[in-house]
DNA sequence: ATTACAAGTGCAAATTATTTGCATTTAAAA
DNA sequence: TTTTAAATGCAAATAATTTGCACTTGTAAT
């Protein structure tokens, strides 16, 4: 499967110049659907001498692009995930192993929540995560 | 409205020692009903001698014991709100004013996960937290 | 009350995560 | 090709949080 075509269109499409560690962390994302920190990105392409600097400057392009989005699951560091679809998870207390889903009932609590509301009219976004311990985890 | 001594009783009732630190942190966490975060806390206790790292350290204990809990509000550091209620939030993404909410179909959503999930069968806790614009920032 | 000792604290230094300044390189438009 | 704004590497700076250690203090037992 060739995707590099992809990226380099999806690249253009947003007015960002096509270079290696763009491209590698795209398909890095692409690759495995996985939430990746900088770190976990950075063990993947330094070897072709991109600098951790760009990555981080790369995850900040990229967020402000729409082209991944910042999930929170109380990690100690940013972590990220592809965007575009609407996606929520569960985390494993124990490991951190997570698990992804995406049916969930949001208009209708946003919908309630701006009736009620004072203060807000505009709602753009919301986080639904949830955390508990996995099967393996909970074996010992 | 007296309240030290509720204090002192949490603490003991917890296994805590009830210090000045301690009391300081958990009054201003009843007095404020907002989100809180290390700095915000250290800026009201610093005066009365108590170091950041206890602040920290104050934290991470309160939040072992149940008494706070963290709150996934995508902001730059580590908040926290008083825990025993739950409770969740619209964040606005211009100014961070933040309003709170508690009704949720968290429980129809986990045990529709739990039917589904390969990997979990134990659900802890979840966060649910909406981000929008406020009636203010939206004037402008 | 006094003592004893684990628990708690202040201070400074160490870590971790992330950002930034600047000189150099490079993708892509002309 | 040439041009040039955008992107990068490198090193240093900043922000948030944690830790080691010697000193202090709350509290349980005397």
């Amino acid at each position: 499967m060739v995707v590099g075509c992809q990226h380099m269109e999806l690249l253009k499409a947003k007015g960002l110049k096509s270079t290696q560690a763009r491209r590698d962390i795209l398909a890095l994302f692409n690759e495995r659907h996985t939430l990746l920190r900088a770190e976990d990105i950075f063990a993947k392409v330094k070897k072709k001498g991109t600098d951790l600097a760009t990555v981080y400057r790369t995850l900040e392009t990229f967020e402000e692009q729409g082209i991944i989005r910042k999930v929170d699951v109380r990690s100690g560091s940013d972590v990220y995930e592809l965007a575009g679809h609407h996606h929520h998870h569960i985390v494993c207390t124990k490991c951190n192993i997570v698990e992804g889903f995406n049916d969930c009932n949001a208009e209708d609590i946003s919908s309630m929540l701006l009736k009620n509301s004072k203060n807000f009219n505009v709602i753009q976004d919301h986080s639904f995560e949830f955390f508990g311990v996995c099967k393996s985890c909970a074996k010992r």
